[in-house]
RNA sequence: CGAGGUGUAGCGCAGUUUGGUAGCGCGUUUGGUUCGGGACCAAAAGGUCGCAGGUUCAAAUCCUGUCACCUCGACCA
């Protein structure tokens, strides 16, 4: 391929509203367009990128024995009505009627789709396990989209789907998904994405993943022990505090404190410490506007997706209004309407003395005493992990956290589906029952861009050499000039006869341009002909990453370059 | 959904306060000189100033409405 005909433009400037690098490299040098908001064209060096991503992915799917199939994009409401996810999704799933008024949904994700798929055709335990999957275009209607193709409304996404006859089957395939998925970020250059626990959220289930790429612009918040291999998610992550100062024992006394409401204040109005508070956070349960107050250490937030968790039901952050009796600013666990629901965090178990709000305004409690005050309660875990926190698995205080972008996850899903869709097999002594199920997910795009996040520099990505979207930039510098167009033209052939992608620039253009545009590229070997080298006889070859910088004479130039493209596709375990 | 911001040539921007026939840089085309990290000279093409109304002799500029996009927040399998 000729440079000058492939289709895309490289900027010299960043384009406006770039947040993160990739993005604003991924702009630059002709990888993506913005159609819309969340919607992206992406160029053919992109598409190259992606189809290796989903040759790779197919590999590592093939190998553990999925067989690949296409879902619809478009479906009718009513199978998401039968699972129930047409009613509890959100308007992230995108909805619509055709033109006899049906109403029909755009695919975010293709449980239902999988369910009635199998039920009809895996109907004896014989059958089972499988794993089925596809590589397919979602559309999840995100309230706001940001970085590129971090996070975007449409994108490719490969989506697995296995079936099993008893739980220990799914965790023992779960495990083999697990695997193979470090494979298939091994083999895309990412190494470093690494998997950690997760909350299952609104996909139901018991046990999940996330594969995580640490970086400061990931959107989630990764719990980590500095001690052990331990890494959640924020959102499941235990908060556990540790040594608890219980403080002496003292009578309850109410003190005035005017107009002050938060915890800064507080600590310093009393002379406290944040730890000796005991804080109100309020929410809302969606659906019936009851007011749910969570009470925990002062030092310490809230974790939403705990707290939603345990309540059951989906919450947002409260609206306190005259009439519901809270008293903002200065609620407390003592002396609260009936009609709120009360959660404890485990942080305040086992402590003597708090600062506490007494439920009126402008006065606190001092020496509360929850067990004495309150009764025996239940405490339960709905804070957020912190900086020196306690590890759950090695129970050192050596927690810390880090920002992840999530490029895959994998779910044990058990029944959810298979139940509420009503399939079932027959098992081997003449039994109906559900199957048990696990999915298993990868964003494509956002795996592209991921590798462009943490493989670049100043001037443009650097592509691993099992994705990049050609292996070799051939450079001839003044292709004017007839003994370097042909020697170009030989290596081009010769590369390419030997099956080596090679895009080549034979512009007559500056060395400076050049080189630019080939940053951008990000294509992993550079070979330069030039009038100078071919004076001495000699080709340059180099190394995007600048691991490698060789001078080769002109009759062992192919041969080095071959040989190099195969020994680094073989480090991520690839082929030519 | 809340708050803020921006729409002017393919890209980046100025011009809007104070209304007067639309500009700069990059890129593109042609000719010439250059040639190892975004060269130089000369010429040229390219815009109904997001859209729709209104005010005015006159609107990119003022007013009203509307659409789109961006940022922060809410939200997020």
């Amino acid at each position: 391929m000729k440079l000058k005909n492939l289709v895309s433009k490289r900027y010299k400037e960043t384009p406006a509203d770039c947040v993160i690098a990739s993005q604003a490299l991924m702009m630059r040098g002709g990888y993506i367009k913005p159609v819309g908001n969340g919607i992206y064209t992406l160029f053919p060096a992109t598409k190259r990128i992606t189809s290796k991503i989903e040759k790779i992915i197919r590999e590592e799917m093939d190998r553990i024995d999925g067989q690949e199939l296409m879902f619809p994009v478009t479906m009718p409401a009513s199978l998401w009505q039968e699972s129930g996810r047409y009613e509890s999704i959100g308007s992230e799933l995108l909805r619509f009627t055709d033109r006899s008024g049906a109403n029909m949904v755009l695919g975010m994700t293709h449980e239902e789709a999988s369910v009635h798929f199998v039920r009809d055709v895996a109907d004896s335990y014989t059958q089972y396990p499988f794993m089925i999957y596809q590589i397919q275009t979602k559309f999840r209607d995100e309230p706001r989209c940001r970085g590129g193709l971090i996070r975007v409304r449409e994108f490719t996404m490969k989506d697995a789907y296995s079936f099993h006859t008893s739980q220990e089957d799914l965790e023992r395939y779960y495990q083999v998904c697990y695997d193979a998925y470090n494979r298939i970020f091994a083999r895309a250059g990412v190494g470093e994405v690494v998997a950690v626990a997760s909350d299952s959220g609104m996909m139901g289930g018991k046990v999940s993943h996330e594969y995580m790429l640490l970086t400061p612009v990931g959107e989630d918040t990764i719990v980590l022990c500095h001690e052990c291999d331990y890494r959640a998610n924020m959102e499941a992550a235990p908060c556990i505090v540790g040594n608890v100062e219980a403080g002496e024992v003292a009578d309850l006394a109410k003190v005035e404190t005017p107009n002050v409401k938060t915890i800064e204040d507080l600590c310093a109005f009393l002379k406290v410490t944040a730890k000796q508070c005991c804080k109100a956070v309020v929410y809302q349960e969606n659906l019936t506007d009851k007011y749910i107050v969570a009470f925990l250490r002062g030092d310490l937030d809230i974790n939403e997706t705990k707290l939603r968790n345990y309540v059951k039901a989906e919450i947002h952050p409260a609206e306190i209004t005259a009439e519901s009796g809270l008293c903002a600013g200065f609620i407390g666990p003592k002396g609260l309407p009936a009609d709120v629901r009360v959660v404890y965090d485990s942080s305040l178990k086992g402590v003597n003395w708090f600062v506490t709000g007494a439920n009126e305004t402008d006065m606190h409690y001092t020496g509360f005493n929850i067990a004495r005050e309150m009764g025996d309660v239940e405490y339960v875990d709905v804070a957020k992990a912190f900086d020196g926190g306690v590890c759950p698995v090695c129970g050192k205080p050596h927690i810390y956290t880090s920002r992840g972008i999530e490029v895959g996850n994998i779910f044990q899903l058990g029944t959810k589906y298979t139940e509420s869709m009503g399939m079932t097999y027959v098992d081997q002594d003449g039994s109906l029952k559900h199957p048990i199920m696990g999915c298993y997910g990868i964003g494509v795009g956002r795996l592209a861009a991921s590798v462009c996040e943490a493989h670049r520099d100043d001037y443009g990505p650097i592509w691993p050499i099992s994705i990049a979207p050609w292996q070799v930039h051939l450079c001839s510098l003044r292709a004017d000039n007839e003994e370097v167009a042909a020697m170009s033209q030989k290596i081009y052939d010769e590369l390419t006869a030997r099956g080596v992608e090679v895009i080549w620039d034979d512009r007559s253009v500056s060395a400076g341009v050049m080189f630019s545009d080939a940053d951008l590229f990000g294509v992993p070997v550079r070979v330069v002909v030039s009038p100078k080298g071919l004076k001495n006889g000699t080709i340059e070859i180099s190394a995007r990453d600048k691991s490698m910088q060789e001078k080769k004479p002109v009759d062992e130039a192919v041969q080095f370059v071959y040989d190099y493209v195969v020994s680094e596709l073989a480090k991520l375990d690839c082929r030519l």
